[in-house]
DNA sequence: ACATTTAATTTGACAGGCAAACTAAAAAGC
DNA sequence: GCTTTTTAGTTTGCCTGTCAAATTAAATGT
């Protein structure tokens, strides 16, 4: 035994934790949020999931009504077990309480979403992008344009919109509004948000497209019942969202996680991000079409779209061509090592691989799963679940809704509303 | 424009989070962890900072001066600026509160350390493991006689210690209290914690080794001041830690990131996992010394202990021995590599490498931070910061003391607490 | 001596939440 | 049919945490 000095005159110790707001969502909240996730629910089952008193949920839950965001409903899902007792009543969010937009831009297409307060689609929007001078207000003015359209198509104007929530490829920080940096903008704008929402005359939320997907996942998809999960989505790159406690997780500087550029090989394959080894480099259309003109020099036309040209590809391997079959299957395992050490690092519980439909026809889930249990560790905790969500074009609108949805919430019944 | 269908059918929608207790922490064991964070304050300031009222905190500290946690103290540290008015009073952390121990236990050495609750080392203890029959059972008996045997030598016995921390290597849930496996156990035991509790008749929380690391930056070092963080520590293997906002992040199946099996290579080298490719593989003492009977092939008596062999080594690359030398270039390569794919994947604002003393030796700071910046994905933003922080035997050994005064502070402040 | 300034306490009010008593509405037993 | 049982929902009173504002305390100007 060694014997060290002691007593050590006394400094301060502990995290020290400069401001946190760190605020419990209030309970009516809370109540609204279950309601909304779970259908029409009695208030006693409310009071029995959040663990509060009955009494409570009545008050709470007649404040809701008279606020006119829910409504009572006879409608209960009938219940296997028909139970003696007086018969619970069914709270239901009210679908005429709001309605919110949610809008996704890219290079290519603008996507739009309106959705009531119950979740009912009540139109959505797509056109391809023709002309772009690249200045944020001109996008701004298509989102406006894109909203009215859609409200026009239901008879309503500007003013019963509740929320627009707006996601945009790029550095983009959902909780200050700031663009730091987005392809589609010719700079920045640290006050992106706030300009878009003084312009629209609405409150707008922005967020990362691949936080979107997340989003999507968590509110409307496979996610809902999960409370860690990883998305990854393959578009034009390669992106992720981390969901951490039924959270959407932002990193610490409101940078996701840049899946992307994760470095899947020392000195490998050159990404247009100008470092080498990004997982990009191998996935992304730009990557298998750059191997394709090797592959099959002269079978495809080299002026033609990519998507096009990717396909020729798919087609030359699945008829044998082993070149072009080596192209997919290195994707494949690559997306499989990144993929790993995402598990190897954060052990989510579920990791979905979400997007365009037509980017995952090269992918074989069971493979993936194969190469995957190779380069995950695993002493005796199973690999998390993986699951191939296709969804169309509306997917990201509507995690830009599900954005939206959480910004009135916030303002109606979060820890702010209290105060005023 | 495409229109789509409308009107579908509402369903549900948004997060399901089954038991969310998400509670905030009380007022009053914020308010405890702020004083023991920055010394002497007075109240006027824990108000300021805490952006709660004045009266609040006087009430508050009020029932904490009674409850023998705090007490007055006159020397304030002298401000700066000599202010008119009423001199502040300082609130400062009682010594005599209560008393934590800290216990770290590897397969090597068994560390303790006694702390009071104002941070002073009261005793601390370190010997090397002699037999082991690998139970618990004789593992919680030798963590009972370290104990003992620091607080006899404060004329203290056990009914005078607060509360246990314990940190062991392998699969730790510090939630449950179990041990999924480690390496000092043939079995793994779901109740390890209560075990030992009941064991030792005192309340023992316990955490994987690297959480410790963390904890112990979070509470006593470098990460004091920074909400999100990483910890690597290189020991025998290679481990890391991650706190998100000013917490301890364990991990959606509270098995912290196995950093050191993060693959830094397809087909890499074979690490001890079984698997290829390990970043633990290129790093740790058994890879460096595999490659180093490669290097040296007469030079080093085989049979000798690690640490020396390592040593030898370190001495021919220092002489200019190109395969020595290209052992340990190619160590620190790849833990750049690995490091910079959790800045990608995390995005941390500080980086720590950890840990004892003499593992670092041979780590060049500036060399790491070049290799660094060719992996770390940044369009704009800088580098995390980066720091080497060597620290002795007791780091581990305060992680743990951590991990028992967060376990006192929850057990008399927090929200369980005010039930009672 | 008295105004000024800052720190701390006391006071009154109020909101959020709970427990328990109470009312409501059904099925089951006699 | 009447009572009992069972479950759902409401009302009531109370407790706790918190704040704003008034008050007291202790120092430094003038």
């Amino acid at each position: 035994m060694t014997k060290m000095e002691s007593g050590r005159p006394a400094g301060n110790f502990g995290p020290l934790m400069g401001e946190a707001p760190e605020d419990a969502r209030p309970l009516k909240q809370r109540i609204f949020d279950l309601v909304r996730a779970s259908g029409p629910v009695s208030r006693a089952q409310v009071a029995k999931e959040l663990r509060i008193s009955r009494g409570t949920v009545s008050v709470l839950t007649a404040d809701l009504i008279e606020a006119r965001l829910l409504c009572e409903d006879q409608t209960l899902p009938a219940s296997a077990e028909m139970t003696r007792g007086r018969p619970p009543v069914g709270l239901s969010v009210r679908a005429d309480a709001f309605v919110v937009a949610g809008i996704k831009l890219s290079s290519g297409n603008r996507t739009g979403l309106l959705i009531d307060s119950a979740g009912n689609r009540l139109a959505s929007y797509r056109m391809p992008v023709t002309t772009r001078d690249r200045s944020t207000d001109s996008e701004i003015d298509a989102t406006g344009m894109i909203v009215d359209t859609m409200l026009a198509d239901q008879g309503l104007s500007r003013c019963d919109l509740a929320a627009v929530g707006l996601g945009l490829p790029g550095f983009v920080n959902n909780e200050t509004g700031s663009v730091h940096w987005s392809p589609l903008f010719t700079q920045g704008d640290p006050q992106f948000a706030r300009r878009a929402s003084d312009r629209l005359g609405l409150p707008v939320a922005i967020d990362n497209d691949a936080n979107l997907v997340a989003l999507a996942e968590l509110w409307f998809g496979k996610g809902r019942r999960t409370a860690d999960f990883v998305v990854v989505t393959l578009e034009e790159g390669v992106g992720m969202g981390t969901v951490l406690n039924h959270r959407l997780f932002r990193g610490a500087n409101n940078l996701g996680g840049e899946l992307g550029h994760l470095k899947v090989a020392l000195d490998g394959a050159l990404c247009r991000c100008g470092q080498r080894g990004c997982l990009e480099a191998y996935l992304s259309d730009y990557a298998i079409v750059r191997e394709g003109a090797t592959a099959l020099p002269h079978g495809i036309d080299r002026s033609a779209p990519r998507a096009q040209r990717i396909e020729a590809l798919q087609q030359a391997a699945a008829q044998g061509n082993a070149a072009a079959q080596s192209i997919f299957n290195r994707a494949q395992r690559y997306l499989a090592f990144g993929v790993a050490n995402v598990v190897n690092l954060m052990d989510p519980s579920l990791v979905i691989l979400s997007g365009g439909q037509m980017r995952y026809d090269w992918l074989d889930p069971e493979v993936l799963r194969r190469d995957m249990r190779e380069f995950v560790i695993g002493t005796d905790r199973d690999l998390p679940q993986l699951k191939v969500h296709e969804w169309g074009d509306l997917l990201w609108a509507h995690g830009a809704a599900a954005l939206a949805l959480e910004a009135v919430t916030e303002a109606r019944l979060g820890p702010a509303a209290v105060t005023a």
